[in-house]
DNA sequence: CGGATAGCTGTATGAAAATACAGCCATCCA
DNA sequence: TGGATGGCTGTATTTTCATACAGCTATCCG
Protein backbone atom coordinates (compact mmCIF):
# COMPACT_ATOMS: atom_id res chain seq x y z
CA UNK A 1 0.00 0.00 0.00
CA UNK A 2 2.36 2.84 -1.32
CA UNK A 3 1.82 5.07 -3.84
CA UNK A 4 4.41 8.51 -3.49
CA UNK A 5 7.57 7.21 -2.17
CA UNK A 6 8.72 10.30 -0.39
CA UNK A 7 12.37 10.32 -0.58
CA UNK A 8 12.44 13.71 1.38
CA UNK A 9 12.12 13.13 4.88
CA UNK A 10 10.41 16.57 5.79
CA UNK A 11 7.37 16.79 3.86
CA UNK A 12 4.86 15.32 1.87
CA UNK A 13 2.27 12.91 3.82
CA UNK A 14 0.86 10.16 2.54
CA UNK A 15 -3.10 10.45 2.32
CA UNK A 16 -3.70 8.47 5.03
CA UNK A 17 -1.23 9.96 7.45
CA UNK A 18 -3.20 13.66 6.28
CA UNK A 19 -6.70 11.42 7.54
CA UNK A 20 -4.25 10.61 11.23
CA UNK A 21 -3.37 14.29 10.85
CA UNK A 22 -6.70 15.75 10.41
CA UNK A 23 -8.49 13.50 13.44
CA UNK A 24 -5.81 15.03 15.41
CA UNK A 25 -6.65 18.36 14.74
CA UNK A 26 -10.60 17.37 14.88
CA UNK A 27 -10.25 16.51 18.85
CA UNK A 28 -7.92 19.27 19.67
CA UNK A 29 -10.47 21.62 18.08
CA UNK A 30 -13.55 19.73 19.45
CA UNK A 31 -12.72 18.58 22.59
CA UNK A 32 -9.76 20.70 23.64
CA UNK A 33 -7.32 18.06 23.69
CA UNK A 34 -5.56 15.72 21.47
CA UNK A 35 -6.47 11.90 21.03
CA UNK A 36 -4.87 8.88 23.08
CA UNK A 37 -3.56 5.85 20.53
CA UNK A 38 -6.63 4.16 21.38
CA UNK A 39 -9.18 6.89 20.63
CA UNK A 40 -7.03 7.27 17.16
CA UNK A 41 -8.01 3.35 16.99
CA UNK A 42 -11.65 3.66 17.08
CA UNK A 43 -11.92 6.45 14.92
CA UNK A 44 -10.12 4.16 12.39
CA UNK A 45 -11.01 0.88 13.31
CA UNK A 46 -7.78 -0.82 13.93
CA UNK A 47 -7.52 -3.30 15.76
CA UNK A 48 -4.28 -2.53 17.37
CA UNK A 49 -2.81 0.17 18.93
CA UNK A 50 0.18 0.04 17.36
CA UNK A 51 -1.28 0.63 14.39
CA UNK A 52 -1.88 4.51 15.73
CA UNK A 53 1.52 4.40 17.41
CA UNK A 54 3.25 3.42 13.70
CA UNK A 55 1.09 6.57 12.46
CA UNK A 56 2.55 8.66 15.15
CA UNK A 57 5.87 8.15 14.36
CA UNK A 58 5.81 8.67 10.82
CA UNK A 59 3.72 11.86 11.32
CA UNK A 60 6.62 12.59 13.86
CA UNK A 61 9.23 11.80 11.81
CA UNK A 62 7.98 14.15 8.83
CA UNK A 63 7.82 16.75 11.18
CA UNK A 64 3.73 17.17 11.22
CA UNK A 65 3.54 16.63 14.99
CA UNK A 66 5.45 16.21 17.98
CA UNK A 67 5.33 13.85 20.98
CA UNK A 68 6.30 14.32 24.42
CA UNK A 69 7.47 10.67 25.78
CA UNK A 70 5.59 9.54 28.32
CA UNK A 71 2.79 12.07 28.69
CA UNK A 72 -0.35 10.77 28.09
CA UNK A 73 -2.37 12.95 25.39
CA UNK A 74 1.12 14.26 24.51
CA UNK A 75 1.21 14.47 20.34
CA UNK A 76 1.97 18.25 19.62
CA UNK A 77 1.16 19.84 16.51
CA UNK A 78 4.05 21.18 14.62
CA UNK A 79 2.43 23.91 13.04
CA UNK A 80 2.60 26.95 13.11
CA UNK A 81 -0.07 27.77 16.09
CA UNK A 82 -2.61 29.71 15.05
CA UNK A 83 -1.09 32.78 14.09
CA UNK A 84 -0.23 34.96 11.24
CA UNK A 85 3.41 36.70 11.05
CA UNK A 86 2.96 40.46 11.37
CA UNK A 87 5.20 42.73 8.44
CA UNK A 88 6.05 46.30 9.52
CA UNK A 89 8.47 48.26 7.68
CA UNK A 90 9.80 46.41 4.87
CA UNK A 91 13.92 46.33 4.17
CA UNK A 92 14.74 47.60 1.01
CA UNK A 93 15.03 44.98 -2.02
CA UNK A 94 14.13 41.98 0.28
CA UNK A 95 11.20 39.81 0.42
CA UNK A 96 8.29 40.99 2.05
CA UNK A 97 8.32 37.61 4.26
CA UNK A 98 11.74 37.90 5.00
CA UNK A 99 12.09 37.27 8.71
CA UNK A 100 13.94 40.46 9.36
CA UNK A 101 10.80 42.11 8.23
CA UNK A 102 8.75 39.98 10.69
CA UNK A 103 7.77 41.90 13.53
CA UNK A 104 6.11 38.63 15.50
CA UNK A 105 2.78 36.88 15.18
CA UNK A 106 -0.79 37.70 15.72
CA UNK A 107 -3.14 35.18 16.54
CA UNK A 108 -5.66 35.31 14.28
CA UNK A 109 -7.26 32.42 12.11
CA UNK A 110 -6.23 32.76 8.43
CA UNK A 111 -9.42 32.05 7.66
CA UNK A 112 -11.34 34.59 8.99
CA UNK A 113 -11.67 36.61 5.82
CA UNK A 114 -13.35 35.95 1.99
CA UNK A 115 -10.31 34.70 1.38
CA UNK A 116 -7.14 33.25 3.15
CA UNK A 117 -4.96 35.71 4.80
CA UNK A 118 -1.40 35.18 4.79
CA UNK A 119 0.19 37.36 6.85
CA UNK A 120 -0.51 40.83 8.01
CA UNK A 121 0.88 44.09 6.80
CA UNK A 122 1.26 47.41 8.94
CA UNK A 123 0.17 50.39 6.98
CA UNK A 124 2.72 53.53 7.02
CA UNK A 125 1.01 56.71 5.97
CA UNK A 126 -2.22 57.65 5.16
CA UNK A 127 -2.42 57.99 1.46
CA UNK A 128 -5.69 55.45 1.85
CA UNK A 129 -7.67 56.82 4.32
CA UNK A 130 -10.74 57.58 1.62
CA UNK A 131 -10.87 53.84 1.60
CA UNK A 132 -11.02 53.74 5.59
CA UNK A 133 -7.54 52.43 6.10
CA UNK A 134 -5.55 54.72 8.55
CA UNK A 135 -2.52 54.58 9.63
CA UNK A 136 -1.48 51.94 12.15
CA UNK A 137 -3.65 49.82 10.78
CA UNK A 138 -2.96 45.96 9.78
CA UNK A 139 -3.80 44.37 6.78
CA UNK A 140 -4.52 41.30 5.68
CA UNK A 141 -3.04 40.12 2.86
CA UNK A 142 -3.64 37.20 0.37
CA UNK A 143 -0.32 36.17 -1.81
CA UNK A 144 -1.08 35.85 -4.89
CA UNK A 145 -0.27 37.84 -8.11
CA UNK A 146 -3.79 37.35 -9.92
CA UNK A 147 -5.23 41.26 -9.09
CA UNK A 148 -8.29 42.63 -11.03
CA UNK A 149 -9.04 45.97 -11.80
CA UNK A 150 -10.29 47.83 -8.78
CA UNK A 151 -9.26 45.96 -5.86
CA UNK A 152 -6.92 47.19 -3.40
CA UNK A 153 -2.99 45.79 -3.62
CA UNK A 154 0.23 45.39 -1.68
CA UNK A 155 2.44 46.23 -4.84
CA UNK A 156 6.32 46.74 -5.09
CA UNK A 157 7.75 49.10 -7.54
CA UNK A 158 11.59 48.36 -7.35
CA UNK A 159 12.51 48.46 -3.75
CA UNK A 160 9.30 50.60 -2.72
CA UNK A 161 6.19 48.59 -1.41
CA UNK A 162 3.16 49.85 -1.15
CA UNK A 163 -0.87 49.63 -0.93
CA UNK A 164 -2.60 51.35 -3.22
CA UNK A 165 -6.18 50.71 -6.19
CA UNK A 166 -5.19 48.79 -8.89
CA UNK A 167 -6.32 50.08 -11.68
CA UNK A 168 -5.89 48.95 -15.72
CA UNK A 169 -6.59 51.58 -17.94
CA UNK A 170 -6.53 50.35 -21.62
CA UNK A 171 -2.78 49.02 -22.05
CA UNK A 172 -2.09 51.30 -18.81
CA UNK A 173 -1.39 50.55 -14.91
CA UNK A 174 -2.18 53.10 -12.41
CA UNK A 175 -1.93 52.69 -8.13
CA UNK A 176 -4.38 55.34 -7.00
CA UNK A 177 -4.10 56.29 -3.59
CA UNK A 178 -7.64 57.67 -1.99
CA UNK A 179 -6.62 60.94 -0.91
CA UNK A 180 -6.59 63.62 -2.45
CA UNK A 181 -3.25 64.69 -1.29
CA UNK A 182 -1.33 61.67 -3.09
CA UNK A 183 -1.11 61.66 -7.05
CA UNK A 184 -2.06 58.64 -9.34
CA UNK A 185 1.32 56.45 -9.82
CA UNK A 186 1.53 55.54 -14.28
CA UNK A 187 3.61 52.53 -13.47
CA UNK A 188 6.50 52.43 -16.21
CA UNK A 189 9.10 50.60 -14.41
CA UNK A 190 8.74 46.84 -13.17
CA UNK A 191 5.84 46.16 -11.01
CA UNK A 192 5.31 43.14 -8.69
CA UNK A 193 2.32 42.44 -7.15
CA UNK A 194 2.78 40.71 -3.74
CA UNK A 195 -0.92 40.17 -2.97
CA UNK A 196 -4.86 41.27 -2.11
CA UNK A 197 -5.77 43.15 0.54
CA UNK A 198 -8.83 40.87 1.69
CA UNK A 199 -9.00 42.26 5.40
CA UNK A 200 -8.52 44.91 7.79
CA UNK A 201 -7.77 45.19 11.77
CA UNK A 202 -7.24 48.14 13.77
CA UNK A 203 -6.96 48.48 17.52
CA UNK A 204 -8.56 51.07 19.58
CA UNK A 205 -5.65 52.89 20.88
CA UNK A 206 -5.75 54.26 17.17
CA UNK A 207 -9.26 55.64 17.69
CA UNK B 1 -9.73 30.29 54.97
CA UNK B 2 -12.60 31.49 53.30
CA UNK B 3 -13.85 35.09 52.97
CA UNK B 4 -16.75 35.65 49.78
CA UNK B 5 -19.45 33.22 50.43
CA UNK B 6 -20.84 32.48 47.44
CA UNK B 7 -24.23 31.08 48.09
CA UNK B 8 -24.74 31.29 44.22
CA UNK B 9 -23.23 27.86 43.55
CA UNK B 10 -22.40 29.14 39.05
CA UNK B 11 -20.13 32.18 39.61
CA UNK B 12 -17.38 34.15 41.18
CA UNK B 13 -14.26 32.12 41.78
CA UNK B 14 -11.58 32.15 44.76
CA UNK B 15 -8.54 33.98 44.46
CA UNK B 16 -6.65 30.64 44.56
CA UNK B 17 -9.68 28.92 42.39
CA UNK B 18 -8.79 32.00 39.61
CA UNK B 19 -5.09 31.06 39.88
CA UNK B 20 -5.80 27.39 39.14
CA UNK B 21 -7.51 28.54 36.36
CA UNK B 22 -5.33 30.24 34.78
CA UNK B 23 -3.07 27.79 35.26
CA UNK B 24 -5.16 25.46 32.75
CA UNK B 25 -5.44 27.81 30.54
CA UNK B 26 -2.08 28.85 30.63
CA UNK B 27 -1.08 24.81 29.48
CA UNK B 28 -3.29 24.76 27.11
CA UNK B 29 -2.26 27.74 25.03
CA UNK B 30 1.27 26.73 25.56
CA UNK B 31 1.23 23.02 25.28
CA UNK B 32 -1.71 22.41 23.27
CA UNK B 33 -3.48 20.16 26.31
CA UNK B 34 -4.61 20.46 29.88
CA UNK B 35 -2.80 19.88 32.59
CA UNK B 36 -2.58 16.68 34.56
CA UNK B 37 -3.54 16.82 38.67
CA UNK B 38 0.73 16.03 39.00
CA UNK B 39 1.55 18.98 37.29
CA UNK B 40 -1.00 21.26 38.79
CA UNK B 41 0.94 19.62 42.01
CA UNK B 42 4.41 20.66 40.83
CA UNK B 43 3.31 24.10 39.35
CA UNK B 44 1.75 25.16 42.93
CA UNK B 45 3.88 23.45 45.72
CA UNK B 46 1.36 21.11 46.58
CA UNK B 47 2.34 18.09 48.12
CA UNK B 48 -0.89 15.78 47.80
CA UNK B 49 -2.85 15.21 44.35
CA UNK B 50 -5.84 15.22 46.32
CA UNK B 51 -5.13 19.56 46.69
CA UNK B 52 -5.32 19.36 42.83
CA UNK B 53 -8.23 16.93 42.46
CA UNK B 54 -10.55 19.20 45.43
CA UNK B 55 -9.87 22.36 43.08
CA UNK B 56 -10.57 20.88 40.44
CA UNK B 57 -13.83 19.23 42.06
CA UNK B 58 -14.32 22.75 43.10
CA UNK B 59 -13.85 24.70 39.70
CA UNK B 60 -16.34 22.24 38.15
CA UNK B 61 -19.11 22.90 40.42
CA UNK B 62 -19.12 26.41 39.78
CA UNK B 63 -19.22 25.98 36.39
CA UNK B 64 -15.75 27.33 35.20
CA UNK B 65 -14.51 23.66 33.76
CA UNK B 66 -15.79 20.37 33.10
CA UNK B 67 -14.41 16.76 33.34
CA UNK B 68 -14.26 13.70 31.69
CA UNK B 69 -14.36 11.06 33.93
CA UNK B 70 -11.66 8.52 34.13
CA UNK B 71 -9.91 10.31 30.74
CA UNK B 72 -5.78 11.55 31.49
CA UNK B 73 -5.91 15.01 30.71
CA UNK B 74 -9.60 14.98 30.53
CA UNK B 75 -10.12 18.63 31.73
CA UNK B 76 -11.98 21.09 29.63
CA UNK B 77 -12.77 24.67 30.09
CA UNK B 78 -16.07 25.61 30.31
CA UNK B 79 -15.70 28.96 28.57
CA UNK B 80 -16.75 30.27 24.99
CA UNK B 81 -14.24 27.96 23.46
CA UNK B 82 -12.60 30.59 20.82
CA UNK B 83 -14.63 32.98 19.19
CA UNK B 84 -16.67 35.94 19.80
CA UNK B 85 -20.71 36.36 19.38
CA UNK B 86 -21.08 38.08 16.73
CA UNK B 87 -24.38 40.83 17.14
CA UNK B 88 -26.27 42.13 13.86
CA UNK B 89 -29.07 44.91 13.80
CA UNK B 90 -30.61 45.06 17.60
CA UNK B 91 -33.76 44.91 18.46
CA UNK B 92 -35.48 47.47 19.97
CA UNK B 93 -35.15 47.61 23.40
CA UNK B 94 -33.50 44.13 23.73
CA UNK B 95 -30.37 43.79 25.55
CA UNK B 96 -27.37 44.16 22.79
CA UNK B 97 -25.97 40.78 24.23
CA UNK B 98 -29.59 38.52 24.01
CA UNK B 99 -29.26 35.34 22.19
CA UNK B 100 -31.81 37.25 19.42
CA UNK B 101 -29.75 39.43 18.79
CA UNK B 102 -26.57 37.06 18.10
CA UNK B 103 -25.55 35.93 14.48
CA UNK B 104 -22.70 33.77 15.24
CA UNK B 105 -19.83 33.44 16.48
CA UNK B 106 -16.10 35.11 14.88
CA UNK B 107 -12.68 33.25 16.48
CA UNK B 108 -11.08 36.05 17.55
CA UNK B 109 -8.61 36.05 20.45
CA UNK B 110 -10.26 38.22 23.10
CA UNK B 111 -7.43 40.03 23.96
CA UNK B 112 -6.12 40.48 20.36
CA UNK B 113 -6.81 44.50 20.96
CA UNK B 114 -5.38 46.81 23.50
CA UNK B 115 -8.49 46.18 25.56
CA UNK B 116 -10.20 42.69 26.32
CA UNK B 117 -12.98 42.72 23.27
CA UNK B 118 -16.49 40.81 24.71
CA UNK B 119 -18.43 41.06 21.30
CA UNK B 120 -18.28 41.90 17.99
CA UNK B 121 -21.13 44.61 16.68
CA UNK B 122 -21.49 44.92 13.09
CA UNK B 123 -22.20 48.77 11.71
CA UNK B 124 -25.25 50.06 9.79
CA UNK B 125 -24.30 53.35 8.19
CA UNK B 126 -22.02 56.17 7.48
CA UNK B 127 -22.11 57.77 10.25
CA UNK B 128 -18.47 57.48 11.31
CA UNK B 129 -16.69 57.20 7.96
CA UNK B 130 -14.53 59.99 8.93
CA UNK B 131 -12.68 57.88 11.49
CA UNK B 132 -12.42 54.85 9.06
CA UNK B 133 -14.93 53.24 10.30
CA UNK B 134 -17.21 51.84 7.57
CA UNK B 135 -20.84 50.45 6.87
CA UNK B 136 -20.38 46.86 7.55
CA UNK B 137 -17.03 46.89 9.70
CA UNK B 138 -17.19 44.19 12.80
CA UNK B 139 -16.27 46.74 15.73
CA UNK B 140 -14.71 44.90 18.69
CA UNK B 141 -16.39 45.94 21.56
CA UNK B 142 -15.48 46.05 25.29
CA UNK B 143 -18.31 46.30 27.62
CA UNK B 144 -18.00 48.82 30.13
CA UNK B 145 -19.86 52.21 31.81
CA UNK B 146 -16.68 53.56 32.01
CA UNK B 147 -16.10 55.94 29.32
CA UNK B 148 -14.33 59.02 29.25
CA UNK B 149 -14.60 61.91 26.58
CA UNK B 150 -13.40 61.90 23.47
CA UNK B 151 -13.70 57.99 22.93
CA UNK B 152 -15.98 56.24 20.44
CA UNK B 153 -18.46 53.96 22.33
CA UNK B 154 -21.59 52.01 21.86
CA UNK B 155 -24.57 54.11 23.04
CA UNK B 156 -28.33 53.41 23.73
CA UNK B 157 -30.44 56.29 23.57
CA UNK B 158 -33.77 54.84 24.66
CA UNK B 159 -34.43 51.79 21.94
CA UNK B 160 -31.48 52.99 19.70
CA UNK B 161 -28.22 51.62 19.71
CA UNK B 162 -25.65 53.54 17.91
CA UNK B 163 -21.50 54.12 17.58
CA UNK B 164 -20.33 57.44 17.99
CA UNK B 165 -17.71 59.31 19.53
CA UNK B 166 -18.40 60.84 23.15
CA UNK B 167 -17.74 64.50 24.22
CA UNK B 168 -18.56 65.75 27.16
CA UNK B 169 -18.86 69.71 27.11
CA UNK B 170 -19.30 71.51 30.77
CA UNK B 171 -22.28 69.38 32.24
CA UNK B 172 -23.64 68.46 28.43
CA UNK B 173 -23.04 65.05 27.05
CA UNK B 174 -22.88 64.69 23.05
CA UNK B 175 -22.72 61.88 21.02
CA UNK B 176 -20.55 63.42 18.10
CA UNK B 177 -20.31 61.82 14.34
CA UNK B 178 -17.74 61.28 12.35
CA UNK B 179 -19.08 62.70 8.93
CA UNK B 180 -20.21 66.58 7.93
CA UNK B 181 -23.49 65.09 6.95
CA UNK B 182 -24.98 63.97 10.54
CA UNK B 183 -25.38 66.39 13.24
CA UNK B 184 -24.26 66.12 16.58
CA UNK B 185 -26.96 64.87 19.15
CA UNK B 186 -26.97 66.34 22.26
CA UNK B 187 -28.32 63.80 24.63
CA UNK B 188 -31.30 64.41 26.55
CA UNK B 189 -33.12 61.41 27.36
CA UNK B 190 -30.96 58.49 29.40
CA UNK B 191 -27.82 57.58 27.44
CA UNK B 192 -26.58 53.75 28.47
CA UNK B 193 -23.06 53.35 27.45
CA UNK B 194 -23.06 49.93 25.90
CA UNK B 195 -19.16 49.81 25.82
CA UNK B 196 -16.01 51.06 24.24
CA UNK B 197 -14.87 50.40 20.57
CA UNK B 198 -10.84 48.85 21.46
CA UNK B 199 -11.07 47.31 17.62
CA UNK B 200 -11.89 47.11 13.87
CA UNK B 201 -12.03 44.22 11.53
CA UNK B 202 -12.96 44.51 7.77
CA UNK B 203 -13.56 41.85 5.61
CA UNK B 204 -11.68 42.81 2.28
CA UNK B 205 -15.18 42.31 0.09
CA UNK B 206 -16.15 45.99 1.04
CA UNK B 207 -12.90 46.91 0.43
C1' DC C 1 15.36 -10.29 -6.33
C1' DG C 2 16.09 -7.93 -1.81
C1' DG C 3 15.39 -4.09 0.80
C1' DA C 4 12.70 0.00 2.31
C1' DT C 5 8.33 2.01 3.39
C1' DA C 6 3.43 1.88 4.40
C1' DG C 7 -0.19 -0.05 6.86
C1' DC C 8 -1.77 -2.99 9.57
C1' DT C 9 -2.93 -7.42 13.71
C1' DG C 10 -2.00 -9.16 18.36
C1' DT C 11 0.01 -9.27 22.92
C1' DA C 12 2.40 -7.34 26.77
C1' DT C 13 4.11 -4.29 30.38
C1' DG C 14 5.30 -0.47 33.15
C1' DA C 15 4.67 4.26 33.86
C1' DA C 16 1.25 8.00 33.96
C1' DA C 17 -2.92 9.64 35.59
C1' DA C 18 -7.56 9.75 37.77
C1' DT C 19 -9.64 9.23 41.87
C1' DA C 20 -11.21 7.38 46.34
C1' DC C 21 -10.56 7.45 51.52
C1' DA C 22 -8.91 9.43 55.85
C1' DG C 23 -7.39 13.34 58.08
C1' DC C 24 -5.97 18.46 59.72
C1' DC C 25 -6.67 23.51 60.24
C1' DA C 26 -8.93 27.84 59.29
C1' DT C 27 -12.82 30.95 58.31
C1' DC C 28 -17.38 32.20 57.84
C1' DC C 29 -22.36 31.78 58.88
C1' DA C 30 -26.58 30.56 61.16
C1' DT D 1 -21.55 25.66 68.84
C1' DG D 2 -21.67 23.30 64.97
C1' DG D 3 -21.93 22.83 60.18
C1' DA D 4 -20.34 24.16 55.53
C1' DT D 5 -16.61 25.57 52.68
C1' DG D 6 -11.77 26.27 51.39
C1' DG D 7 -7.27 24.61 51.31
C1' DC D 8 -4.40 21.50 52.12
C1' DT D 9 -1.20 16.49 53.57
C1' DG D 10 -0.68 11.49 52.90
C1' DT D 11 -1.65 6.93 51.15
C1' DA D 12 -3.78 3.75 48.14
C1' DT D 13 -5.91 1.56 44.15
C1' DT D 14 -7.41 1.06 39.71
C1' DT D 15 -7.62 2.68 34.95
C1' DT D 16 -5.69 4.75 31.12
C1' DC D 17 -1.93 5.31 28.12
C1' DA D 18 2.41 5.03 25.91
C1' DT D 19 5.24 2.01 24.02
C1' DA D 20 8.05 -2.16 23.08
C1' DC D 21 8.28 -6.76 20.59
C1' DA D 22 6.86 -10.06 17.05
C1' DG D 23 4.51 -10.78 12.74
C1' DC D 24 1.79 -10.22 8.27
C1' DT D 25 0.80 -8.22 3.45
C1' DA D 26 1.38 -4.95 0.11
C1' DT D 27 3.90 -1.64 -3.14
C1' DC D 28 7.70 0.62 -4.97
C1' DC D 29 12.82 1.23 -6.03
C1' DG D 30 17.33 0.00 -7.40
Amino acid sequence: MKRSSSDNPHDSLTPRQREILDFIRANLDERGAPPTRLEICQAFGFASPNAAEAHLRALSKKGAITMEAGSARGIRLAEHPGGLPLIGSVAAGSPLLALENQRGKIQIPPNLFSARADYLLQVRGNSMTGAGILDGDLLAVHRTVDARSGQIVVARLGDEVTVKRLKRRGGRIELLAENPDYPPIVVSGPLVIEGLVVGLIRDGRTL
